[in-house]
DNA sequence: GCTTGACCTCAAGTTAAGTTGAGCTTGTAG
DNA sequence: CTACAAGCTCAACTTAACTTGAGGTCAAGC
């Protein structure tokens, strides 16, 4: 028991709260890091427990792996996250956070000012106007789960 | 040309602004229909312009498709959607955005009280001791995207 | 009357974020 | 020393909401 600070995926995922799965696969992902005993397991130091954290807020915040993967990635020399970068990034994401209110808040309004109008005529309505005709423009342009 | 209102899957594709390969999707699901030519060609009335319209405006409320169809199926008969219907419809989803926005909310406010704490402690964190625990339970418990 | 463009069906692919399972190895408690 | 729990890898499956493609039909203009 050389370093008392290594954890175990099993505990990990107890003390997170996430299943060892996911992190495996956030391992694969990039979004945190290991190193391997002889026998290769995984082993963690403490700071994977914050990043772990960081992860799941920012998926509750709705922002994707991919994305929380660069943000962590665009931290300095990869570094484990310190106070700062934890500001930094928090500050961001509530700032998206806070777009995405204004925009359901703006679809609840229009919502609220059609009830009752039975203007659901595609030409007519705001609501329908509002998407500015995103259709027939780049070809393989995919959107599931669509952002803005 | 018998009767003027009749559309195509490639008219209705073009005013609803939706792929043809959605509208065969979304007939596939039960959330539209059409009746045949003889020669085995969809084609629409009218009234499949509101109810693509209404099912936008959901999707982009956040409601699934599976729930959009619950909601149409739910109307008497399966009829056209009135103005009634839709005032149903769309003041209940309405409040489901409500909803939403307030628990976006909360965990703006979270993050906001977060940011600068340097708290990410998994033990200690209120923003991580929210989601109180919700894993080790159900075995077969699955949940992507979850609504909650 | 034939060529094009719009349709049709059905199967398979795509993305995100994981989960499940098979088959095999480690590590630890008794 | 021998079970049995916990790990490991890799492939395949899951859900939602569509898209893409292959292979074949319909309709309309010239």
């Amino acid at each position: 028991m050389a370093a008392v600070t290594e954890l175990t995926v099993g505990q990990v995922a107890m003390r997170s709260g996430v299943a060892v799965s996911a992190l495996h696969f956030y391992e694969a992902r990039g979004l945190i890091r290991s190193h391997r005993t002889l026998g290769n397991q995984r082993r963690y130091g403490r700071d994977v427990l914050r990043r772990v954290a960081i992860i799941k807020v920012a998926q509750e915040v709705g922002i994707s792996l991919a994305e929380i993967g660069a943000a962590l990635q665009s931290l300095p020399e990869g570094r484990t996250p310190t106070r700062e970068d934890w500001n930094l990034l928090s500050t961001a994401w509530r700032d998206g956070l806070d777009q995405k209110i204004a925009q359901l808040k703006k679809l609840r309004d229009g919502l609220t000012d059609c009830i009752g109008c039975g203007c659901m005529s595609i030409d007519k309505c705001p609501l329908r106007n509002r998407e500015d005709h995103l259709s027939a423009q780049g070809p393989g342009a995919r959107r599931l789960l669509v952002e803005r």
